[in-house]
DNA sequence: TCGCTATTGATAATGAATATCATTATCTTT
DNA sequence: AAAGATAATGATATTCATTATCAATAGCGA
């Protein structure tokens, strides 16, 4: 055998962090799920641990915006909408098609991409 | 007047921070920018300030990846295709028309789009 | 129930970026 | 060219997100 796979074991920490993200709304960050589950008494290393553990096996999504990563619950393929004054972030569908418009050649093979659009919201107008 | 205009001035600093990402190849970060100018006497700080400052006016451009701002000699609309494996970093050109694709209602004004493939290059494989 | 080991929580450590502040250098005006 | 106003600098302290360390705990298969 070329690699023993670890065995993933479902504690109270893993099944809280997971249902916080998928309850989320706002593509909280780390210490935002902190936040949430404040009074579960589960430590913020354990908080990075399990978000960082939870995009590995594909149960949740993840993107870098503003110095941080937030966290998704929504894993299949999206574009993300952005306001530059307030930050707030919103989800969009990608464009159809897009997956034909990518640069495809020999010397690379892509299989996922990240697209956001930038603007200033209504709210922030 | 409502605003103030401050005078940005032209210091031998800031000449040689525009030079060097003008000059960059690699997409550099802030550290990459102080190694390259290590024996120009600059502090940290300043190629921090400079960074900010050039972005802010619309000299160089700039992105996050990988938890830290990588900035761009290039300022025209492009797009980039990074390697999952080596993290290397390489423009491509934005798929024509993509800003008719772009989600535009009456709520929100875009101007801007952020676009990265990733895939994994022909030297990781 | 036992034993192995993945996971946890507390906390130290790292790394990127910003804040502070006395000093220096630019630029405009004389 | 000199002076005055103030933007910019450099050293360094600080903040903030994230990762590393490690002894103690708790899943899970035997």
């Amino acid at each position: 055998m070329i690699h023993k796979q670890k065995v993933r074991r479902s504690t109270r920490q893993r099944r809280l962090i997971l249902d916080a993200v998928k309850d989320s709304l706002n593509h909280p960050s780390a210490s935002d799920i902190y936040a949430t589950l404040a009074d579960s008494g589960i430590g913020i290393a354990t908080i990075y641990r399990q978000l960082s553990a939870l995009v590995e096996d594909g149960e949740i999504g993840s993107f870098e915006y503003q110095g941080e990563v937030r966290y998704d619950p929504i894993v299949q393929p999206h574009a993300h909408i952005v306001c530059s004054k307030c930050y707030k972030i919103w989800d969009v569908e990608l464009p159809k098609g897009i997956n034909n418009l990518a640069p495809r050649n020999d010397s690379f093979e892509n299989f996922d991409v990240d697209l956001t659009w930038k603007g200033v919201c209504n709210d922030c107008r």
